[in-house]
RNA sequence: GGAGAGAUGGCUGAGUGGUUGAAAGCGACGGUCUCGAACACCGUUAUUCGAUUUAUCGAAUCGUGGGUUCAAAUCCCACUCUCUCCGCCA
């Protein structure tokens, strides 16, 4: 959500961001609307200025009473009246308002969509393998380490079971990431992964790609797509003490995303699935700190990633493919050996206050004031996609995978997956 | 699932129809004191919207949404959430 005022004094600059974000708002019919309902909001506070006075003369002189008492019951009437009449517009006002993206940042790109997105730069050094490296799949089929077939017969496709080294995997991850992060100060957190309709819709996710989220009718309760939506509403309606700020949590849950238009997309093996594993950066800080924070979530994800010694780049996203919430989003993709290709496993958007607005969160500066923070997300990681990162970039000709050497700790020092013995 | 209690400002907490936007305390901020700090004392301290000559003025907000009333934090209804007891349960 944006500022009004906001909106009323930069009214070009809105329409060029929705443009260049690709969303189709009608700006112009917003601003309309926002004239007609500030006449409608002076009327009313003006009628109401008047019952406000008669009652108070009624409390002063008795001796009026029935002829004041009927002058205020004219009032009401009017006041209901006009109410009535600006509900409508107030209505589809707050329905446009909710439809305006948050603006990008200056230094983002315009462009369209994926195909304009800049590469940033490559990291780590990409393995020569002296045979034809296996897909995942594949790998992880002969080891022993997903289930998809089952996972078929239980819930249907786009689900898969991690078994054996692949399960323990991800409790080493689990453990590698915390011990990391919990040194940056980020507080771990297991959240709620069903939430109510307001937190969902504040965080953004509602607007578009409502298609995208499991929604229990009976309880109306929605299934999270990742903890963002889960923790970000923690700290709806409060305010932060400005020394308590950056705020950073490390949350861990299972995200559930219906992948609703992917139809034929990566429909082998775990890469694009309804139900995945997360660890999750959020950050609430103040506004002048929201680029150096962004810049640290992007840090701590590279930082994860090098230890783990998976080659990657480092993409920045153009207006036409940050979303909503995000002013400036980067992904992290790493290099999968056995597609041949680079692959998203992380990302990181700064929501500057376009979540915190609708959420009501803010913080009290040293002059009392209070102003809303910012929130910036980031993937620590996506379990099941490092997992497949790990297999594909640690494979080794006779078919077991060596374990990135960061893991053995956490792995009973643990160097190889081997094949099982059947 | 059954029974009961409750939700008030940054926090604790008073307030059962009319100068109550709301006592008091705590916290925070400013000042006096001090070499400095603590203590003590004095003062300031909610948000949103609208108008404006930028001094101010007006409206709304006491969990949420309705209702009663000339007038609602206060009365009525529904909902949400929290707590206690009982039942059930990993």
């Amino acid at each position: 959500m944006l500022d009004i005022k906001f909106i009323r004094e930069n009214s070009d600059l809105i329409k060029t961001a929705c443009e260049n974000k690709r969303v189709d708002v009608d700006i112009d019919g917003l601003l309309k609307l926002d004239a007609k309902r500030k006449i409608f909001l002076q009327e009313i506070d003006k009628l109401r200025k008047t019952r406000n006075e008669i009652a108070e003369q009624i409390k002063m002189d008795f001796s009026k009473k029935d002829e004041l008492i009927e002058k205020g019951k004219n009032i009401k009437e009017e006041i209901l009246k006009i109410e009535k009449e600006s509900e409508e517009i107030e209505k589809e006002f707050n329905k446009l308002m909710y439809l305006i993206p948050n603006i990008p940042l200056s230094d983002v790109k315009i462009g369209r969509g994926e195909e304009d997105n800049e590469i940033l730069r490559h990291e780590g050094i990409i393995s020569q393998f002296d045979f034809k490296p296996q897909s995942y799949v594949e790998l992880a089929e002969k080891l022993d380490l997903i289930d998809t077939k089952r996972a078929a017969k239980i819930s249907g496709s786009r689900f898969g079971y991690l078994k054996n080294e692949a399960a323990l995997l991800e409790f080493a991850l689990l453990q590698f990431v915390s011990q990391n992060l919990i040194k940056e100060n980020f507080i771990p957190i297991i959240p709620p992964v069903m939430i109510k309709r307001q937190p969902m819709a504040a965080m953004g996710y509602l607007i578009r790609g409502e298609e995208e989220i499991y929604y229990l009718p009976k309880d109306e309760l929605y299934l999270v797509g990742t903890s963002e939506q889960s923790i970000g509403p923690m700290h709806c309606d409060e305010i932060f003490e400005e020394k308590n700020l950056p705020k950073r949590y490390l949350g861990f849950s299972s995200c559930f995303r219906r992948e609703a238009g992917s139809y034929g997309k990566d429909t082998k093996g775990i890469l694009r699935v309804h139900q995945f594993d997360k660890l999750e950066m959020f950050s609430f800080c103040r506004p002048e700190d929201s680029e150096k924070e962004h810049q640290f979530l992007l840090s701590m994800e590279e930082k994860l990633i090098q230890l783990l010694e998976i080659p990657y780049r480092v993409i920045k996203m153009c207006t036409g493919d940050l979303g909503d919430s995000a002013a400036k989003k980067f992904d992290l993709e790493a290099w999968l050996p056995g597609q041949n290709e680079f692959r998203e496993i992380t990302s990181t958007s700064n929501c500057t206050d376009f979540q915190a607005r609708r959420l009501n969160i803010r913080y009290r500066n040293k002059n009392n004031q209070s102003n809303f923070v910012h929130t910036l997300n980031g993937t620590a990681f996506a379990i099941g996609r490092i997992i497949i990162a790990i297999l594909e970039n640690y494979q080794q000709a006779d078919g077991s995978i060596k374990i990135p050497n960061a893991l053995r700790p956490y792995m009973n020092n643990k160097e190889f997956i081997e094949a099982k013995k059947h």
